[in-house]
RNA sequence: GGUCGGAUGGCCGAGUGGCUAGGCAGAGCUCUGCAAAAGCUCGUACAGCGGUUCGAAUCCGCUUCCGACCUCCA
């Protein structure tokens, strides 16, 4: 564990449920049970759902950074559920069957692997616990079958539904999204289709098969099918128990999906699930959501190849991974190609900075400023991370020694002014820090012994020229490198190159 | 309509009352055969109007604008 010293500070955060920043002190230390309601299988994540999960990984890296033995369990809906019997749609796992001809189970294959395929490549770590819905419909009836037995579900007609007006009278419903329920209750919107419930806040538990509806189980109630959110608190229960330390999702699912969980959760084991709610909020464009019924959806891939209309041109999944980092997840993130492009530059240079500073060693003096400037950075990435991961100010406390890093790579030939006990602990946290916390990796990929071997040859013979001044070889050997995207870099101590 | 949350320099974005991040873009300089890379210097911005305070981007109130949720949504 590197640097004691520097997170003696707690970590600190931000809890939906209290509206506030809390310490953070997990029920069974060294243990922390992390729970994130994962992705629908239908069709294929975009970017807005990917943030989640990248702000999550960081949260994962830096709790298990921290020493703590995370227990990531992320689940993988893939029952299709509708909310209640309103409505004619029909569950979108069953439509996109319908639609590309297949077994449901197909296309919840195809869309799970898709997923995962996503998230290696914005280099995220795998939970612990994928669970799936249709994997846990036991678990998911038992469940429904406590809470009837609590006195807050009832059956109609092979449907089984959640009083919400009966459980408002017992505890508190709305905590979680600060509503005010007698408003929500007179809300006169008409949402049709409520026939068989009996409140309209009422939501489905278990749901009877429609004749046409692929995917249903036997139930004490029939055939039919799990409501959405009793999935999350029944693989949640089960795999973190009935109280636990965190649950996160996107910040629109707290109003219903959440707050139904809860519900759910304190009907059928009496007892507060979750300790700390942590909600990340939504990617923009142009200053609106992101989101697939608005239309202006990205996907990942149409990112990374570029062949998005509103895109110049494609970016790497460590540029976007380092874009999401540069905001607090908690904030709007607006999604631009300048900001892109700026982003672009941004990882570019952190992960030159942490190449350059692997090769530095101490120059023998020692320079109390530079020493000083060199604490106060690694202070400053524990101080950003410890205030509820907020990754952006650990980035700027990076930022704040770049410069003193690279003018000891170039200028002082590879020397930094600083002891070497404090330069050993500043390329262990920077590497540790960008590596394995904020997860970047390098994809300049370093082409191999053969790539490696032929360019040192070439920069050899560059270098021959412009020592005889011949610089009509070297410059051909320099632009011709570069249209194949291989940039020289030259500096005192010689040549290096990059692929882009 | 109800509830909640925002408005920060050209752009993106931190910011826990006082030391006023960071990145990108831009300008100048250094280095360099030239360029790139790298380094140094340069921007006193916090929607508006009041108030609290010795002092507010940060707290309170009002106004304007924007967004999210209330229906599936990360």
């Amino acid at each position: 564990m590197p640097n004691e010293l520097f997170h003696q500070n707690e970590l600190q955060v931000y809890n939906t449920l209290t509206r506030s920043k809390e310490v953070f002190r997990p029920l069974h230390p060294p243990f922390v049970g992390l729970y994130v309601c994962g992705p629908t299988v239908y069709s294929e994540p975009h970017l807005g759902n990917c943030r989640t999960f990248v702000s999550f990984d960081v949260i994962n890296r830096y709790l298990r950074h921290l020493g703590y033995k995370v227990r990531y369990v992320r689940n993988i809906t893939d029952a299709g559920h509708i909310e209640s019997t309103a409505g004619d749609a029909g569950d979108r796992i069953s439509e996109q069957a319908k639609i590309e001809s297949v077994e449901p189970m197909e296309i919840v294959q195809k869309y799970s692997n898709a997923f995962r395929q996503i998230m290696a490549r914005f280099n995220t770590l795998p939970p612990d616990i994928e669970p799936t819905a249709t994997g846990h419909i036991i678990e998911q009836i038992e469940m429904t079958k406590a809470i009837i037995e609590s006195g807050y579900g009832y059956e109609v007609d092979g449907n089984v539904f959640f009083d919400v007006e009966r459980f408002s009278k017992d505890h508190p419903y709305t905590q979680l999204s600060g509503r005010n329920l007698d408003e929500m209750l007179n809300n006169t919107r008409d949402l049709g289709g409520q026939q068989l419930k009996r409140g309209r806040l009422d939501f489905a538990l278990w749901i009877k098969a429609k004749p046409e509806h692929l995917q249903h189980w036997p139930s004490p109630w029939g055939e039919g099918y799990p409501g959405w959110h009793i999935e999350c608190s029944a693989m949640s229960t089960k795999y973190l128990g009935k109280e636990f330390d965190i649950h996160g999702g996107g910040l629109d699912l707290i109003p219903t999906h959440h707050t139904n969980e809860v519900a759910q959760s304190i009907a059928c084991n009496h007892t507060q699930p979750v300790k700390y709610w942590l909600h990340t909020n939504m990617l923009t464009v142009n200053g609106q959501k992101m989101s697939k019924s608005l239309g202006n959806s990205f996907l990942p891939e149409e990112l990374f190849s570029g062949t998005h209309p509103l895109l110049d041109r494609g970016y790497s999944p460590m540029t976007v991974r380092y874009f999401m980092l540069q905001a607090h997840y908690s904030s709007t993130l607006d999604f631009t190609n300048e900001a892109l492009q700026a982003a672009e530059k941004g990882y570019k240079k952190m992960m030159s900075v942490v190449r350059h500073l692997q090769s530095v060693v101490p120059s023998g003096t020692v320079d109390a400023e530079q020493v000083r400037a060199v604490n106060a950075c690694m202070v400053g990435m524990y101080n950003g991370m410890n205030n509820d991961f907020n990754t952006a100010m650990a980035f700027a406390a990076i930022n704040e020694v770049a410069g003193l890093i690279n003018t000891w790579a170039n200028a002082g030939k590879g020397k930094a002014d600083i002891d070497a006990d404090t330069l050993m602990r500043l390329q262990e946290t920077i590497t540790v820090f960008v590596y394995d916390i904020f997860g970047l990796k390098e994809e300049t990929a370093a082409g191999g012994e053969v790539l490696g071997g032929v360019m040192n040859l070439v920069i050899d013979i560059r270098k021959e020229a412009r020592e005889k001044r011949d610089f009509a070889i070297s410059d051909k050997i320099r632009d011709t490198l570069q249209t194949v995207g291989i940039t020289l870099k030259d500096s005192k101590d010689g040549t290096t190159w990059e692929q882009s």
